[in-house]
DNA sequence: GATGAATGAGTGTTCATTCAT
DNA sequence: CATGAATGAACACTCATTCAT
């Protein structure tokens, strides 16, 4: 009864691997455009052109894709992460490196993706944030926070300047993935010079 | 008809009132516990010990409790912060009285609140932001995006420079109202510092 | 605490009785308007002016307005119908006296009704018929299963007969009651005249 | 992606079918017994074994299926209607063919309906009367109205015609329904012969 | 493995009715 | 007796998830 069997060898593999990628790409957009509680399992299976109930055959449950989404984010981004880590002689070095690194990830991660959003339709309490980028988040605020306390950065409070270099990193981010072309160095080195020096450090209105 | 609403001015206005305010503040703790989707409206009146249909008494949706909560923020704050720019000479003074402002709001307005939730039962997919925090918020940011216009800030990209102050003051904020005591002014001062230098402005481990 | 004992003597006697009767009047407006089901009961007391709860100080349930709406109704017009019928020599004649009473009846009772509500806005699922119509109603068709039973009408099938009188009466009345001004008088002929003779008793379209 | 959907023709589609089919059957039933208002999607579903939510896998709300309901039957019923009116030489022949195809119409639609209702329970409120009878009545109503504008019936008020033309046919054709047997001849012969002839057209009591 | 109909708990909301003031 | 806020059962409808095909 089921056309399974006449498929071609191989092309059954090739079938799974493309639906699951199916799904985790309609996920991300649905996710990013209208949350996690506002997206349905059906919102996102209705873009990949399946059945609904396929759906379970990739994952069990609605929160699992975006656990998978997240964690297939933070897998790929932490090697680079650690990398960058490691080759940085200091800690000035090592902030423009996993930013850079964040900001190469996100606007590879999100090529297809906002490109062909209505900028302008945004839904109320959504905060436009793949799970993706929350989870690669996370990496970034960790590797901070372990190199304040290993002394590198200022003897502030460290939960404050995580918060506050993670806060400029991701909202710039965001701005920089709305903007076309995307300009990953531009943002980069606005981060960075704010992170650093602050609004002093930007180039000033003229006197 | 009817000879004239004599009303006792007693009791019955009086828990008209409480009831009303009790409805507000068990909205603010769910919609920061759980975020605006998943709260129920049910959720909401069960920590009030109402019954679920004298929520419409007060307000007609589940939406526009959300919109009181947050206009009442705005409404509440909005003349603090235009007193505090009126009084700046400058950027920096305006930045810090802006952000202090805010601080002193959300200090003031969930004092009662976050303390007795327990801190580590992080919700997923929430990101513990009232609907008074989010117009609040709004309110400061429109006027940096005000001020980068005139010219008084930086003249780098006022968007990437709105997003940064925006996005360091919010989550510093949000860190400040997590801990106990609640320290304004500790906040306020690494804010600023943050805005204003960087990290190079913060006391740096010695050498 | 009441104000109740400041009344004038008698005066409360009055406005009982008035809200009484300000209650029916809008319970027939809303009825006709809505139908039975979709009208509320607070359809009903916005209309008056009064509090919801008075309500239920002089009916025990939306059901009891409707009702003693029906049942005062036919209280009025029970007498009429039975002089009528009392003065009536042959069964013409009775048909005759029952509807015109029918259609003074409602021309009276609705008086002020229809008056004015937008024709046009005709609800959807609502049959446009007061409480007091549907029981007047019921009278004359008794009449007229009675007057069938002794034989001074037809000997076709009394069901079918009352059914058909009944029918003609009822839509003709409803459609007089449609229109300005009230013509109880050429909807007595005409419904007379189709009752008796059908479509043959009416003018003819000319040869 | 998907391998064509070369559904089994079985099964499937043969549930599909007849749960849609239960499901109108049910809403008839319930829709006459209860009126539009009072009906509950429950109520429906309940009478078809199927869970709350499979109501919606059909109709998109309950007006939906109440409109499907009396539009099929209009559907149904405007050919019938249609032809019998080019057939018909006269007004009169015109009258007996529109309601003998009511009638007949309703006969079958209804067939197994009101069979098995309890004859006695009538529900207060309600006229019994289900979405299709609705529909299909408008239609004689406006054949009605145009065959009068035409000229070929009386020339008095068209619309106390039509009205009472129909109400006739309307309520002759319930109780005929009511009845074991249907009898469609006999409720036809009635009908026609009251429209056409009044009370004076029917067979007399003897002298 | 794909399909899509079935499921039923849960949501926002309404409304007849009660009852303290 | 008037008042109007409180009550809670009930409703139409949604959606994550299951499962027969």
């Amino acid at each position: 009864m089921s056309e399974a069997a006449v498929l071609p060898p191989g092309k059954r593999e090739l079938t799974k691997v493309a639906n699951r990628q199916a799904i985790l790409d309609a996920a991300r957009e649905v996710f990013g455009e209208l949350g996690y509680e506002t997206a349905t399992v059906r919102d996102i299976i209705r873009r990949t052109g399946l059945a609904a109930g396929t759906f379970y055959n990739y994952f069990k449950s609605k929160d699992e894709v975006y656990v998978a989404l997240a964690s297939e984010g933070a897998r790929q981004f932490a090697p680079l992460l650690k990398a960058q880590r490691a080759q940085s002689a200091d800690w000035e070095e090592f902030v423009r490196a996993a930013i850079e690194a964040y900001y190469l990830f996100l606007a590879d991660a999100h090529k297809s993706w906002l490109s062909q959003r209505p900028p302008g339709e945004i839904q109320p309490h959504v905060h436009g944030e793949t799970p993706e980028m929350a989870a690669v988040f996370n990496e970034v605020r960790e590797a901070i926070v372990e190199e304040i306390a290993r002394g590198g950065a200022p003897a502030a409070d460290p939960d404050y300047v995580a918060a506050a270099c993670i806060a400029i990193a991701r909202d710039v981010g965001e701005k920089m993935l709305a903007r076309r072309p995307i300009d990953v160095r531009g943002a980069t080195d606005f981060a960075v010079a704010m992170i650093q020096g602050g609004l002093k450090a930007l180039p000033q209105a003229e006197a």
